[in-house]
DNA sequence: CGAATTTGACCGGCGC
DNA sequence: GCGCCGGTCAAATTCG
């Protein structure tokens, strides 16, 4: 996800953009092409308030980006399938907050005992303990499994999920200083629909959204140059 | 050839 | 204590 909250980890909704994560959880039946693509997500959908610092989104921690204020319960997630709330909107992917975030979870994965294993082999020095990662889980009505939110993403694993055709994907975000994961798994009773987890914050600015953006940016910028000088020669 | 994906093995948590 | 299950690692393989 993009965007970038404040602090670090401490804000609610991980890496959700505000964009996203405000027009989907407040109003859901908004058709919003697709929330999770940043570039396309963002601009298909006119923020409610005209006053909105998009360039704020863009960077990690931004100020101006709003956030789910909710708490994420653990069954959100592991049970997005059934827990979360789904809305289906056109043809797009529709998309339903599951939660925010999941400070306790237990079977919430993070790296944060990995570091302290000494590992042995194989799997030694795996980290398997939970450490307070926000959480984020959301559906979203699909083909494609795999949803461009603008980072990029590396998977590292596949695993075979109880009571579920189908298998659930693990990936990483592959920037290196970048410890956000999410899984993606489809669900059985809905093949149609994919349950997206993220788990962490991004600590970098999403790169498609600025890339995408950045030409409007430069132009607003311009214009407001443009409009201070007019107004110094008035 | 480097990066990304696949896949089997390993490990820890949890329920019984 | 044991087995199941989810999550992760890393070697092998594939892809660009």
């Amino acid at each position: 996800m993009e965007n970038p909250l404040h602090g670090s980890g401490q804000q609610p909704s991980p890496q959700l953009p505000g964009y996203l994560a405000s027009p989907v959880a407040a109003a859901p039946q908004q058709a919003c092409t697709n929330p999770i693509a940043p570039g396309l997500g963002a601009m298909s959908c006119p923020p409610p308030a005209a006053a909105v610092d998009w360039a704020s989104l863009l960077l990690p921690c931004a100020p101006g980006s709003l956030h789910v204020g909710t708490t994420m319960p653990q069954q959100a997630v592991a049970g997005a399938g059934a827990g979360a709330g789904e809305v289906e909107s056109g043809g797009g992917g529709a998309v339903v907050v599951a939660g925010g975030c999941g400070g306790s979870s237990s079977s919430t994965s993070g790296d944060g005992d990995k570091a302290t294993r000494a590992g042995g082999g194989k799997g030694g020095g795996r980290g398997r303990k939970k450490a307070s990662q926000p959480r984020f889980a959301f559906q979203t009505r699909s083909e494609n499994d795999i949803l461009d939110d603008g980072y990029r993403w590396r998977k590292y694993g596949q695993k075979a999920v109880k009571n579920s055709a189908y298998p659930r994907s693990y990936y990483r975000c592959t920037h290196h200083t970048c410890n956000v994961k999410k899984q993606v798994q489809r669900l059985a009773k809905d093949t149609g629909i994919v349950v997206t987890t993220y788990e962490g914050v991004h600590n970098h600015p999403c790169e498609k959204l600025m890339e995408a953006l950045s030409p409007i940016l430069k132009q607003l910028q311009l214009l407001s140059q443009l409009q201070c000088s007019t107004n110094q020669l008035i």
